[in-house]
DNA sequence: GACAAAATACGATTAATTTCGTATCTTGTC
DNA sequence: GACAAGATACGAAATTAATCGTATTTTGTC
C-alpha cells in the first residue's frame, strides 16, 4: 500500500533537514547544507538528493523560479511532531497517550524540565 | 560506528514481537507467531528470522535447552519505552521533554485520556 | 532405526534509506 | 559567445529492514 499523506513519517535524515527548514524558513540547498555540515560531515549532493526525494514525497515544497531552488517544509513542525508522537504511541504504548506522558515525566531528570512541565499542567487546570 | 546497547532501538517489526513477549512472557517462535498472525499475515519463518536477528542484537535472550527455543525480551518494556521517547525527544523536539509532553497533551482528544493525564498530574503535585 | 512432525538455519530477494560521484545545465562576466 | 562558477539531475553503491522458501536437524513413536 502506498503511503498517504497522513501516515507520512520522515526518516531520520529527512527530519534533520526539516529541523533546519523549520528554523531558517525557506532555504536553498546551499543554505541547508551550510547548516548541517557544521555539525555533521555530509556532502552537498547528499543534502540535494534528500531534498529532491522529500519533494517527491511532498515532505517539502520548492520554488523553482530561481536557479537555486528554494525549499520549504510542507508541513508545520507541530503537525509533524504530532504525527511522530501518534506513531510512537500506537507502536510502543498500546495507543495510550497517558502512558507515554507518564513515561516521559518519569524520565525527566532536569529540574528545569520538571518546572516547565508543572507550569504546563497548571495552565491545563484552568 | 557500531550500535551500543544504550542506543539500540528496535525496528517496527521488532517492536511488534517485543510487544508480544512483554505481554506473554517467554515464548517459543510458534507461540509468538500464533499471536502476530492473528492480526497480520506474517510467515512463521519471518518471525523466526526476526527473533534470531534480535538475538544477535541482544534485544532478546533465548533458552536453547529445549528443541523449541524460548525467547524473552532482554530489556523491560519500560526501559525500551524510555529509550524510544528519548530518541524522539532528541530528534524531533530539540531535546525538550516538556515540548513533547505539551504536544502529546494538546493532541489528546479522548476524555478518558485527558482524565488519566489529569490524575497523573495530580499525583505529581504531591 | 525409520518416519513424520516440527523445529532451526541459511540464503536470497525486495524495498527503503543514505550517500556521493559524475554529468549536465544555467547564467553572469569579460 | 566563451568560460567558469555553481546549480540540478542522474545513477549507482552500501546498508539496513523485512520477508519467505528451502534445506537441514531433532526427536518422539512405532
Amino acid at each position: 500500500m502506498a503511503h498517504d499523506k497522513s501516515t507520512l513519517k520522515p526518516t531520520a535524515a529527512e527530519l534533520t533537514l526539516l529541523n533546519v527548514l523549520w528554523k531558517m524558513g525557506p532555504a536553498t540547498v546551499r543554505q541547508v547544507h551550510d547548516v548541517v555540515s557544521s555539525t555533521q560531515k555530509t556532502g552537498y549532493t547528499t543534502v540535494l538528493k534528500i531534498l529532491q526525494i522529500m519533494h517527491e514525497k511532498t515532505l517539502v515544497i520548492r520554488d523553482e523560479s530561481n536557479r537555486a531552488h528554494v525549499y520549504a517544509a510542507a508541513n508545520s513542525q507541530t503537525q509533524t511532531q504530532t504525527s511522530l508522537i501518534r506513531d510512537l504511541i500506537t507502536k510502543a504504548f498500546g495507543g495510550s497517550t497517558s502512558k507515554l506522558v507518564m513515561r516521559a515525566i518519569d524520565d525527566s531528570t532536569s529540574t528545569e524540565e520538571i518546572n516547565d512541565i508543572r507550569q504546563l499542567l497548571n495552565s491545563l487546570e484552568k
